[in-house]
DNA sequence: TATGAATGAGAGTTCATTCAT
DNA sequence: TATGAATGAACTCTCATTCAT
């Protein structure tokens, strides 16, 4: 029975320990792939012990969901917060939207999460249902909307939005599983800033070349 | 005496041996990742036993690397053809380019490839390589010879041809990825050609409205 | 609840653990030798599962080598230390010396690390090194510092001792050969200690009948 | 149906082909040790299929019984009747008998038979049988003829013969172990010469200084 | 006889998971 | 809660052996 006088040798937040460990776990699963982390790095990252993780997750599997859930979500919470909020031309809301998600995610280690999910949708159906009802279908909502509201406002051309936002979309997601793949093979590092420009450049004003800019 | 009704055990056919290899590889890489493929399974989906695989590929990775060389190759030089042999309008070739993509990858087992290669580049340093070398730089000379002919022509605008060209690739690439993690997820299954037409359309003409199409 | 009169599945005992798979590896290849020793063997052996012995060495090798390096070293310093330390005369230091390697190591299992060694030293050049270094030459030198004094004192002739130790040992390893390879097969079992006289008798007084033992 | 006029493209002596795998095998076996020899090997230092080890040698275990049958039975016949034939003193004879061991065996491949036989005695007791029988008591048999006529004739000491051949015989034993096992770690190359010069003369004469020696 | 593609049992090794402490 | 020693199922890879040619 430990002495309640006695200070204890160290103090650990037990409340954030999930945190950490959720972190941890991020980090190697980003880098390595699911099937080539090691629980045991994961642990060692978090500065705990192997065992430890398994008081928080069950198991692997669950562990890698709660990475997943636990990163995106936030940051869907906020983008469907600012859709709903802004006063401006759709325009200038879309390209903030885009900018924001490069910003948030495409330039934190969140960037891995898609390359993850994708890799790994084929054996963790459940981690695909998941992140496509969480996910990507807010995500497609988000758009939709902003779409929708453009076309509305006779900004935008009256296209199939039930197809144009994953188009849309693309270029984002290509730039996150790019940083995560072939980053070492660029010699000119790949500049996230200017292929949002030229994402954001053709995505409103398209290659074809039209008289009124002649 | 044999009874020449029986089954012999096994055949000899060294030569279309390794074909039929690589398409198992394929499939099983494809569906379940790299690190989640058994070699027994391989084996048996190309009618084989576990030690005939050493036979053909020294090892895992050597199977892995044959498969995604093999896959790629031949398609690449198509599209080169292609672009040098074409007579049109640059708008034309550039749809042309789009849509033999999705039906030769897109349509095909080889669309698992990019998903395979995007999970692994991390773990296959060498893998990322040659993938780099061989398919992206290839493709992206092709699309920028495109983009810069309808430039030269007057039928494009002067846009950035350095990043373009992954915001001109990206929606392609996605509907390959989306065929392979989220197609079990989506009600409405995912239609490649309303998915290309809409990615055509926002490509040359935009998002934005303008004066002439009001 | 556990049924407090059931055996644990296992007990912890990292302290003494090392050594008692020493003991069981030593076993194991001394009878089998190395290549067919089975670690599923050595771990049964040691009433340890298989995947316990990785917690103690990197792999078969290392287990191996951490076998021989265990098996021999304080038996050297011993030795050396009764040769630094003896009174009386060359023969008696000498015979002492051969009787107590037979006693320590002949007739324990570590007889069998000679056996081991040799048959492994073409594979495993750095435990051949190892040997060669710390038993061998330490070896060496201990007897030679005996042949050495005892001329010195005027005890025994002027042999070669550059070549006479391996004479001197020679029996004394054969014995121990003899004890891990033909034991079995020889019907009136290998008696060390007539052994070990007629070693003693022929080293020091030779075959050839002199005069005054008319 | 071959035609007979035609001539072979090639023609083998199937009679010499099991010398050509013996010996092939010596060459393996010695160089690796049973375990580690891959019959591929055998078979391609032959010049000859993998298969093809098979029409002459049932499995792996009755090729190394061959290898080590044949390497040794002719070399024993041939010692026999050295000393059946020998006049001369019994020095004279066995050092004789030592030499040309040293010569014939110690410097050749056969050599490494003893090391093989030693190592695997364990796991082959036909062969520890075989060996036993045929080459150990035939060679003990001869050391002791020789030791009888000795001492018969006055010229040894009454040596007591059951155990002193082990230790007549053993400096050779080691030097041809020495050879295959330690010859790359020992910096001034192992001198079989010198090393028999030495035995010869301790094994007569002894170590210890006697009067008329004086 | 000779070949060498094919086999498949069996080994070493890894690592998610458990549990006595 | 926290630990980390221990487990054992599952995997990759090897190689002696077989057999259709």
């Amino acid at each position: 029975m430990p002495d309640p006088n006695l200070e204890p040798r160290w103090q650990r937040r037990a409340g954030s320990r999930p945190q950490e460990l959720l972190e941890a776990a991020l980090h190697e699963f980003v880098t390595r792939g699911y099937a080539a982390t090691r629980l045991e790095e994961v642990a060692r990252r978090a500065g705990v012990s192997k065992g430890t993780l398994y008081l928080y997750y069950e198991n692997k599997a669950e562990l890698f969901k709660a990475v997943v859930r636990h990163a995106l979500v936030a940051n869907l919470d906020e983008a469907e917060r600012l859709v709903a909020d802004f006063r401006g031309s759709s325009r200038e809301l879309l390209t903030r939207l885009l900018g924001e998600l490069t910003r948030r995610i495409g330039n934190s280690q969140l960037s891995g999460i898609p390359k993850l999910v994708i890799a790994e949708a084929g054996n963790f159906p459940e981690i695909a249902r998941f992140y496509y009802d969480e996910v990507i279908q807010r995500g497609r909502r988000i758009v939709q909307t902003v779409l929708e509201r453009g076309i509305a406002a006779g900004e935008f051309r009256r296209v199939d939005a039930d197809h144009a936002w994953r188009v849309v979309i693309a270029p984002v997601l290509l730039g996150m599983l790019w940083k995560h793949s072939f980053l070492a093979c660029d010699p000119a590092a790949f500049d996230q800033d200017r292929h949002l420009a030229s994402h954001v450049d053709l995505l409103f004003d398209g290659l074809a070349l039209r008289e009124e800019n002649t």
